[in-house]
DNA sequence: AATGAATGAGATTTCATTCAT
DNA sequence: CATGAATGAAATCTCATTCAT
């Protein structure tokens, strides 16, 4: 075999999540890491450049793929509404679905030194970029109320659904996550104030 | 800390706030705070057991004090709305007074290893107790819709905060964190979409 | 004790000299040389920067000393030739005294990374200095012939009694060093050829 | 080395001279020099033992053949002076044509470990068998003096020349090093003091 | 013969914690 | 109570060498 293996990236990949998800960045060493890919430690120095590279393009490769997805499918959605409603289930389904990639999303990336998080941050725009432009369109199909800033609703609506995973990861997990994506939505949408 | 010097205690407390607040936890080298308190490294371990010990006694204290203000001033608002402004407005200016408190309230927290974390997110209870019972005295009162569970709200409220100041944060605190408190509670009591 | 042991600083000085003399530099590991000085590892790095700067360090006590010893024996010495002995004799008799300072001089240093070998030439910039003033005074007075440049007779100088050491050393100093002064004085002064 | 491609064990020992020139035995990497060769890592423990053999192979053939050269062409000169003057003459001539062996030789050489360096200094040994053949064929011919040992008289020859190459290559051979040969030999033959 | 991915021992350096003074 | 020099475990990363293809 000539180039490098693509299943070895994936498995040191792999391997970093679990890892990183159990002990946390800091206390992941590339030892533990190394044998739970079944991969001398030497070998992961030949795909990534040092630690803080493996914990970037782990992030990099799985929020890609999720955001990717984000796109296509709020894309397909009809309604502003449709598409947050989108978006709050797909945040809630992936991290119920992938744990190692909610802890290392929701906790352990804050771990990162201050120029890693600088990094991580611009991957997180992205992110960003797809809620605000949901709320843009609302606003302009007259759905959302023009007179708060998108960058405050931004906050409320990541900033929940980040409390909510993190809150989820600390209770071990001992309800449905996704379940959830209703009763938020209906949150984000009219608030805590009862109708009359 | 009822005997020895509870200067030297404080000093080193606010050494830690400083130096934690400027590098992050794990950074923060037991030295680098002994000289910021004018002190020696050893006498550090006179007042707290391990280097643990003294961010949770750093967040018990500012936190505590935090805690015991904000149940002042609600038990001192009339309404459940005027609680839930209240405890908005101090969330923000009290992070924009204390820049230390809030970057490790915000951030560095996160660094701590799991069981720290679970010890701080027991402290954090108290301040989810205060959310939660306004949010079940809104309830009680029929202010607040009862369709959706308290635990909800209360994260999405607390989410909401966190990643506000977060955001503020990371953003070199280039805006007036405090004056987003009235779009916030409006946010949150009324949702994102235009009521007609 | 409040101030770092002068006694610490000169055993791992001493440590150093005999690991290296022994191993070579870049063998010479820390661990080691700790050891042999009753230190543990990271009590080296509270006196020396890391392990070229303890290098660098050994090699500027010792040289020092011998250089600041042979300018006052130079300073003392009557006539250019008087001074050319001496110098002789002392490179000779320091050498074989401290053979772990030999060791490291004449073999060792040059090990030295770029960087390392140009701070360490610059130190042997003063031994080059005496030399070449010695041999200027001869050229002034007009014993020293003044047809061959003073770079020139300097390196026959350093270069004939580093070799010789160098020899010295590689045969595991089985004859006495010092008593060849005689005969390399006499070699420098008139030469391979037999005066008629 | 009479097997396999002859080429290949060339254009290793032509990197292997060029990266060690530039940047010294031991940061010479393998992987380097296989690269500047264009082969395989693999390849090189094709033709050589170790890195180490490598080292002394390349020592070894270039050396070889300087020597070889030097034996025909004092074979040739007449008298024992003549023989000396080419000698100097080829040393500086061969380290100013061939930067990568002069730095091999003068400098990383010492970089060895202790064994290696014992086997590097038997190569040696037929150079200075040479230089202490001309010695006594002057000294038989009663125009060198007999009072000074051949030795004594050998090791100042080749640590002129040794150190002279050396501060020309630390120089950044700024001037001409085959352009001393007559002050040197001058030097060699006559001494520091001027003959009245 | 040739390749180059994989290996893993090994070395430096950091820093929380201890303890003799 | 206070000090700060000393400790030494721990962790990342390098690179000569091997070996399956």
């Amino acid at each position: 075999m000539a180039k490098k293996s693509i299943d070895k990236y994936e498995a040191i990949l792999d391997a970093a999540a679990k890892i990183i998800g159990e002990v946390g960045y800091h206390k992941a060493q590339i030892s533990k890491i190394a044998r739970e890919a079944n991969v001398a430690e030497g070998t992961i120095y030949l795909y990534f450049k040092n630690k803080q590279d493996l914990l970037l393009s782990l992030f990099q490769k799985r929020y890609g793929e999720f955001i990717s997805n984000l796109k296509f499918e709020v894309a397909n959605a009809k309604t502003p509404m449709d598409k947050l409603k989108k978006l709050i289930t797909m945040h809630l389904e992936n991290s119920e679905r992938d744990r190692n990639f909610a802890q290392v999303t929701q906790i352990e990336l804050r771990q990162a030194d201050r120029d890693l998080r600088q990094k991580l941050s611009e991957l997180l725009k992205d992110y960003f970029d797809i809620i605000e432009s949901i709320i843009e369109e609302g606003k302009e199909q007259g759905i959302f109320r023009k007179d708060i800033s998108t960058k405050v609703m931004r906050r409320m609506i990541f900033g929940t659904l980040d409390e909510t995973v993190s809150s989820w990861l600390l209770s071990s997990r001992r309800y449905s996550l996704s379940r959830l994506s209703n009763d938020i939505f209906e949150l984000f949408c009219y608030g805590l104030v009862k109708p009359e």
